[in-house]
RNA sequence: CGAGGUGUAGCGCAGUUUGGUAGCGCGCUUGGUUCGGGACCAAGAGGCCAUGGGUUCAAAUCCCGUCACCUCGACCA
């Protein structure tokens, strides 16, 4: 590829709107151009760079037998009602009527056309296990896109369906797939990813994985115990039961505490007491549900992690707005707690708690020193805390910590959700009807992209892996006017090309600082220079993006240098 | 959905307070001089000032509405 006919704009100046290093660069470097909020053009470039990722996860899921197909982006409402998604999801998946009024869904996940398109064809035990996939498009109506590709609405996304007789047999190939989507992130360049355990959400199941990218600028809050390993999203993350100090039980009495409300200001108010000595009351209605409040019960320095809470409840959960009167926002405690149409939740790290401040659910009054068991009775308790910094691991005991990712791919135990829903049986050995377990597999292919471009781009601009940059090697032409330069230029580039090397030639009548520059924002991995001033030398000059290193030799010997240079940084795992 | 911010040329911005012919830098075009880390000179092209309605002799500028985008939060298969 000539740049001189590249479209695609590069800038000096970044964009003001762009707050994080990848998209701010994709934007400069004339990779990606906004249409709408979260929807992207992607110019030839980002496209090299999608396919590359895309080929590098085909070999990978053709090496579990996956079979690509291709579902569609637009199904009928039907299709979503036989799994129930059509009601339960809400306003992300985008619906529409086509010109006959029939009501329409723009595919945001594919389950259900998998399933559909997987019952009526497969009809035996014997042709079992097998795993369908598709690299398309998918729009998600998200409620605020940001990070440019990081967080988008509309995105290419692979995701892989597998069906199986037994768990036995689903939970073998979960592990093959679980190394494939290693080696398919080592390939395509990351380096600082990890597995973790997750919140199935609303996919349904059980076990579930989500490779994440460590970075600051990752919207997922990960547990970590650096001793043992254990790794876990936040959403689903426990800590080590602690146990209160043993000291007597003192006398429980109400103290006024004015307009203190919150834990920090109790405790502020009140002096003598720590937050880890407070009982927090965190109300929440149940969607659907107008006629009951949840109150749940934390201790005080700890929060209320709510998809915890919504799998206790088994409910879709929204902060109270807690306007009829019957509790006291800011004074609600265990203690004397109104019954009529309240759910009351415990975390477990209130079991035995001795002393404890809390709300006496009426204003301007707290009670000190209630003791559960005494004052209050816990009959169950949850764990829906939110695991914090410094907390034990509930394996190892060490000090557990906390960091942030970016989801860059997921695999699911889904269990029989889709195929009992939507009808999916096959006979077994004894000739009786039996729904498939499924399990899923997806990858983003242009969050992706733009985690690679997070963790590896520098301060001059991008800097893309070999595996999946845009082009091998940059050549760069410094005075095109010169016949000599140029014919040296259009030959490399020929026997380069020839050798399977991606070159994209910098033909264009710049200074070479002027195309240094361009090199360095595009991140493509080797430059090749070709010069007056060289060609006097018979020196040609490869400069690696990524370490800064310069290497020489003769012209001649270039082609085979950049061929072995191009092998040697491909990553192989 | 809640709070805040911003919309003027492809990109970055000034001009809005105090209404009076639309500006600057980068980029782009043409010509010339340069030529290894974003060269220089000269001449050009390019804008319904987000949008709809007011007010006014006159609106980028003042008033009311709407939309879009960004940030923080909520939500998120």
């Amino acid at each position: 590829m000539r740049i001189s006919k590249l479209v695609g704009e590069r800038t000096k100046t970044a964009p003001s709107d762009a707050v994080i290093k990848s998209h701010s660069l994709m934007i400069r470097a004339g990779y990606i151009k906004l249409v709408a909020n979260g929807i992207w053009s992607l110019a030839m470039p980002a496209k090299r760079i999608a396919r590359k990722i895309e080929n590098i996860i085909r070999e990978e899921m053709d090496a579990l037998d996956g079979q690509e197909c291709s579902f569609p982006v637009v199904m009928p409402r039907e299709l979503w009602e036989e799994s129930g998604r059509y009601t339960s999801i809400g306003d992300e998946m985008v619906r529409f009527k086509d010109r006959n009024a029939r009501d329409m869904v723009l595919g945001m996940t594919h389950e259900e056309a998998a399933v559909q398109f997987a019952r009526d064809a497969v009809n035996s035990y014997q042709q079992l296990p097998f795993m369908i996939y598709q690299i398309q498009t998918k729009f998600r109506d998200e409620g605020r896109p940001r990070g440019g590709l990081i967080r988008v609405r509309e995105f290419t996304m692979k995701d892989a369906y597998s069906f199986h007789m037994t768990q036995e047999d689903l939970e073998a190939y979960y592990k093959r797939a679980y190394d494939a989507y290693d080696r398919i992130f080592r390939r395509i360049g990351m380096k600082n990813f990890i597995a973790v355990t997750s919140d199935s959400g609303m996919m349904g199941g059980r076990i579930s994985h989500e490779f994440m990218l460590l970075t600051p600028i990752g919207e997922d809050s990960i547990v970590i115990c650096p001793k043992c390993g254990l790794k876990a999203n936040m959403e689903v993350a426990t800590a080590a039961n602690e146990n209160y100090p043993a000291e007597e039980a003192k006398k429980a009495e109400e103290v006024y505490t004015g307009s203190a409300k919150e834990i920090a200001e109790v405790t502020k108010y009140l002096g003598d007491v720590s937050a880890e000595r407070t009982i927090k009351a965190v109300c929440y209605n149940i969607k659907g549900d107008s006629v009951h409040t949840v109150v749940a019960f934390i201790r005080g320095d700890l929060e209320v992690n709510e998809a915890k809470l919504k799998k206790v409840l088994q409910a879709e959960v929204v902060p109270a707005a807690l306007s009829d009167g019957t509790l006291t926002a800011g004074n609600i405690g265990p203690v004397g707690l109104p019954e009529k149409n309240i759910i009351v939740v415990y975390d477990k790290s209130l079991r035995g708690a001795v002393n404890m401040v809390t709300g006496a659910n009426k204003p301007e009054y707290h009670i000190k020193n209630v003791c559960e068991g005494r004052d209050f009775v816990i009959s169950e308790s949850f764990d829906i805390a939110k695991v914090k910094p410094g907390q034990k691991c509930p394996v190892c005991g060490a000090e557990l910590t906390v960091e942030n990712g970016i989801e860059i791919g997921n695999i699911f135990q889904l269990g029989t959700k889709y195929t009992e829903s939507m009808g999916m049986t096959v006979l077994n050995a004894e000739g009786k009807a039996v729904n498939p377990i499924m399990g899923c597999y997806g990858i983003g292919v242009g969050r992706a992209i733009a985690s690679i471009a997070e963790e590896s781009a520098d301060e001059k601009g991008l800097n893309w892996p070999m595996s999946v940059a845009p082009w091998h090697v940059y050549l760069c032409v410094i005075r095109p006017d010169d016949e000599r330069v140029r014919a040296k230029a259009e030959e490399l580039y020929a026997e380069l090309e020839k050798r399977g090397v991606e070159v994209l030639m910098d033909d264009r009548a710049q200074s070479a600082g002027f195309k240094f520059a361009d090199c360095d924002l595009m991140g493509i991995p080797l430059r090749l220079v070709v010069s007056p001033r060289a060609l006097e030398r018979d020196e040609a000059e490869i400069k690696i993006r990524s370490t800064g290193e310069i290497i020489t030799c003769p012209y001649s010997e270039c082609a085979d240098r950049i061929e072995e240079m191009k092998d040697s940084m491909t990553i192989k795992v």
